[in-house]
DNA sequence: GCTGCGCTGGACATAGTGTCCAACTCTTTG
DNA sequence: CAAAGAGTTGGACACTATGTCCAGCGCAGC
């Protein structure tokens, strides 16, 4: 029996990425319309996207994979918005970091249902949390360095740990973020003016905190 | 038939108050042993205090009532801090705002897990998101009142919304707590330190904001 | 010592998860 | 074009939960 198996075809491989696609864009759409991921089963998201529930095993894990995926699907290109601003020169100061926060919040905005339950799910489950906190770690990186610049040019107060600070600020930011762009309606003065808050509050009271002699 | 029920008895209605809190302790243990509120059975939590799953289903409407009440005890205390801070005078400033701070995150530091637990919960239950919500919206109002008094004697900034600046500082403030209390093992400096960050921050960021003029 | 309250154990209906497999269909390939 | 393997399906299974219901038991109170 020489080479009995068949090459996997190519065509199959095509279907199937749409199908696991399809699924994707199923849930999300299920999400939308104001079902939570936990109760949503899989009889449900399979049937929606027009397979049986043993295909949805066969391309997914299980339901936390879902999750998984959106939840990188959604963090892609968040980071971006950091580099931006991180740039230091264009649109930097003040001004640029609401630029940027609002920028994030508009993010979100496009799917604040795959937001919420991502944030849902990292709740109980520990692989969906963990995924999330490496994304933030990241940024949180990219903020303390930024500081620790700051602190060394003298044009923030000297006495607070950059990493500690950054890890407050990343904290705190991600769930007023979170949070507005869930609860309220899409509206972009409210979003403009929460970017601006924000960032006042994390501009004057740590990129230029004033040293405490 | 004349009266032929019975008055309820005193005895009884103590052995069930009794077994509720043992119940709720129970509950608490469990979470503090690792278990997360959602993957606890109530044929676990009903054999491990000591009565049958039918009784537990007489004494609590169902398991998202255990995490209400114990959410409720939690919580009670809190406000408590931040009125001792709010009272302007004794402990103000930024010393007494870092103060009231680490006595919060002491607070949760005594029941971590449930902390976790409430926090969980409210990610898929409405009730339970509700009843906290209802909470901070107390402490929101406070803050807010502070930062329009501040505004009014010139201490701050006059040009953004106290409202809405009190709502970032609480929803960041409560997560950073949570994070650093639910994540790290109890630790009197680390807790301070950043009791102390989150209050530079705050204080310099909001209650003392220079102004953009 | 009667009697009814409070509690129990167990059964039930319901609903979900994830696994497995025989059978079917569709696609490739010789 | 036809054989055969790849891909898919439906349905059954074993589990684990939740919340409801009820007959009956034993103890407390009269």
């Amino acid at each position: 029996m020489a080479s009995t198996t068949r090459r996997p075809s190519t065509a199959a491989a095509g279907r199937r990425a749409a199908a696991e696609a399809r699924t994707l864009d199923v849930v999300e759409r299920l999400l939308a319309e104001g079902a939570s991921f936990t109760e949503l089963s899989v009889e449900r998201i399979a049937a929606e996207a027009g397979l049986s529930r043993s295909t949805f095993y066969l391309y997914f894990r299980d339901k936390t994979e879902l999750i998984l995926r959106l939840a990188a699907s959604l963090k892609s290109g968040i980071f971006q918005v950091g580099v931006e601003w991180r740039a230091d020169g264009i649109a930097d100061g003040l001004e640029g970091l609401a630029e940027a926060y609002l920028q994030i919040i508009r993010h979100y905005r496009r799917r604040p249902a795959t937001y919420a339950a991502v944030l849902e799910v990292a709740g109980y489950d520990r692989t969906v949390r963990d995924a999330l906190q490496a994304g933030q770690q990241r940024f949180i990186d990219r903020i303390a360095g930024r500081l620790a610049r700051e602190q060394r040019a003298g044009r923030t107060s000297p006495d607070f740990d950059p990493e500690r600070a950054a890890q407050v600020m990343a904290w705190g930011g991600e769930q007023v973020i979170a949070r507005h762009v869930i609860d309220t309606e899409d509206d972009l003065e409210e979003d403009t003016r929460i970017a601006n808050e924000l960032a006042a509050a994390h501009w004057h009271g740590t990129y230029r905190r004033p040293s405490s002699t």
